[in-house]
RNA sequence: GGGCCUGUAGCUCAAUUGGUUAGAGCAGAGCGCUCAUAACGCUUUGGUUGGGGGUUCGAGUCCCUCCGGGCCUACCA
């Protein structure tokens, strides 16, 4: 894969939760890679589909919802709103950016729930669950407290308890109460469930997985290890006795014994990725055919690459529970072609933690600076290899030594230079010689290990080399050194100059895909509306003729200094 | 308890999958330049690759073991 053969790639990152504002470990395990990887494939010439949405359902929605005293769909509806406007104001350039609780997802969701019963995928299974008189409704083990019978602690869970991390019962807790009210008067209930019976598709997903070739080890590894661990690959209940959800329906048919319930979340968030793009079809006037053709292999989705983005906690649900509604299905539709998974990323030597304000949301991080700032130091410390950690220090020296002096005082130096000697035009005169030749062919070196690596995904691999593109430009300029050369060869400097405007114009381009804020702003300074990628050099750095008029940006990046850093750790700290 | 990932220069990371003398950026030191956001360039200091053992002509890379960090998970490999 060069990203020049113009191929079709469907990219979907894993849907952000609706409850509340996303922090920078969020942003950094997904929708930010994704978006970096779209750009430069739709730069390159690409046809690129691009899909994000809210996770709009189950409990923590509802009690959020609760919380504030809106009924759930208006919270959600409203906190929707909240993130599509912090994904602008990130630059995520999703094509579309929908809701798992859309009409689309309701009927996408229940049709497959339909297809997998034909197909003998779906069982009932009858169990015990806790309900809550008080509240009114069934509470999810995690939503019970009560004291634990191994430690005593009292306000263990009913999943696990956080004292002695001993898995637990719900049952097993002595005085049980619900987390949510408090109240006691809690009673057991038998409550029927379907299954999607994954046990089933088990070795054909890990034939599946087996085929694919260079998947990130992270993801791989927790595959396999689902699929093999214990008695293999478990089935997974998909409903839940909920009011906010897709209601349980056979394709358009009611289903027996299932009314009054939903399906669980984890079952409809990643159909939504088809739906979010069913749902950009409906938003562009489109038909069926032109979101299908990215989703059907029987209808034009058989040359698409599709790639998904997600932290390591989503990897189960992509690699084995969505495939196997997919595989199970019957239908034609389209596989990922590869998994792109995520470590975390940890904030000053412990966790972001919402609860505690500790770290920084998106919100708050675009409050503080401009987005350019947070993509160029998230995307070039993304958690690729293992678990990555934010502090203000290493921030402060990204942004201010990358973007502020390599980058931001290259296209500083080059257009003053060239206001005060020849005016804001570019000179005309001279000829590229030996020196430009050389610079070409380094940079032509670094852009093609720059494509490989955005290729391959390996997206901290692409920073450096883009980085080094830019620091080309500054050992150009000051071996060639204009500002001497100027007073002896007026003529040869006016070629120094003019290769170094277009070294601005060719640095737009290449930076887009980290920080299309400042590839904005040297692109409007160099006055220049054809972006096309560089696939010759020759002629990108001959792009802009002598006697084309420029305009000397503002500076492109202004630096953090040391109070501004000093006060922002301590803003961040979170409750001690 | 089990499984997986991880530990490389003060810091953040590489190392073409077992192949010369382990490389970059930042920070530090020295020099140069003066167009530029006290910016830029050049040179340079710095590593027993967490410890120990083993396999191999050859180990950062493979095996065993111990120590540290992280993730997942439950009595099952």
């Amino acid at each position: 894969m060069t990203g020049f053969d113009m191929a079709r790639i469907l990219i979907t990152s894993a849907l952000p939760y609706i409850n509340g504002i996303k922090h920078l470990g969020n942003l950094v395990g997904s929708q930010l890679p994704a978006d970096a990887y779209a750009r430069f494939m739709r730069q390159t010439g690409n046809e690129v589909m691009f899909i994000c949405a809210t996770d709009e359902h189950g409990t923590p929605a509802e009690l959020a919802a609760a919380k504030t005293g809106e009924a759930v769909a208006d919270y959600c509806a409203r906190l929707h709103g909240v993130q599509a406007e912090l994904a602008k104001g990130f630059r995520l350039s999703f094509d579309h950016y929908g809701r798992s609780s859309s009409a689309r997802n309701h009927r996408m969701t229940q049709h497959l729930a339909g297809r997998l019963a034909e197909n003998g995928l779906i069982s009932e299974v009858s169990e015990k669950q806790v309900y809550s008189h008080a509240d009114g409704r069934f509470l999810p083990d995690r939503y019970i407290e009560g004291t634990c019978p191994n430690c005593g602690y009292t306000r263990a869970r009913g999943d696990q308890c956080e004292e002695c991390t001993k898995q637990l019962d719900p049952t097993d807790l002595i005085e049980p109460r619900s987390a949510i009210s408090g109240s006691t008067d809690l009673e057991v209930r038998e409550t029927k469930h379907l299954y999607l019976r994954q046990s089933a598709l088990k070795d054909r997903i890990d034939q599946w997985i087996d085929s694919q070739q260079g998947w990130p080890i992270l993801t791989t590894s927790i595959a396999k290890k689902w699929l093999h661990d214990g008695d293999g690959l478990q089935d997974r209940g998909i409903t839940r006795d909920l009011d906010w959800g897709v209601p349980v329906r056979k394709g358009d048919q009611p289903w027996p014994g299932m009314e009054g319930k939903v399906f669980y979340v984890w079952f409809d968030a990643p159909i939504e990725y088809i739906s979010a793009t069913a749902e950009w079809a409906d938003a562009n006037g489109l038909d069926d055919a032109a979101w299908e053709r990215w989703w059907r292999t029987d209808k034009g989705a058989d040359d698409v690459r599709y790639v998904q983005f997600m932290g390591k906690d989503n990897v189960p649900f992509h690699t084995l529970s969505f495939p196997a509604t997919i595989m199970g299905s019957g239908e034609p539709w389209k596989l990922v072609d590869y998994i792109k998974s995520f470590n975390y990323l940890n904030y000053d030597g412990g966790q972001f933690s919402t609860s505690q304000g500790r770290g920084v949301f998106m919100d708050q991080a675009l409050d503080i600076l401009p987005s350019d700032y947070w993509r160029w130091w998230l995307l070039s410390h993304v958690p690729e290899n293992s678990d990555s950690e934010f502090t203000w220090e290493n921030f402060q020296a990204s942004v201010n030594k990358d973007l502020a002096d390599v980058l931001g005082n290259f296209a500083s130096r080059v257009t003053k230079f060239c206001r005060s000697k020849f005016g804001e035009v570019v000179p005309e005169g001279g000829a590229y010689g030996p020196a430009e030749q050389a610079v070409m062919a380094e940079i032509a070196t670094r852009l093609a290990a720059y494509e490989t690596h955005m290729a391959e995904i390996e997206i901290r691999k692409a920073t450096a080399e883009l980085r080094a593109i830019w620091v080309a430009g500054n050992e150009y300029l000051q071996s060639a050194a204009p500002w001497a050369v100027f007073k002896e060869d007026p003529e040869r400097a006016a070629a120094i100059v003019r290769f170094a405007l277009n070294l601005i114009r060719l640095y737009a381009i290449l930076s887009r895909p980290f920080i299309p804020d400042a590839a904005d702003a040297m692109a409007l300074a160099m006055n220049v509306a054809d972006e096309s990628w560089p696939h010759d050099l020759d002629d990108a750095l001959t792009a802009l003729p002598g006697g084309h008029g420029f305009s000397v940006p503002e500076n492109l990046f202004d630096k953090i200094t040391d109070e501004a850093r000093d006060e922002m750790a301590a803003r961040f700290a979170g409750k001690a």
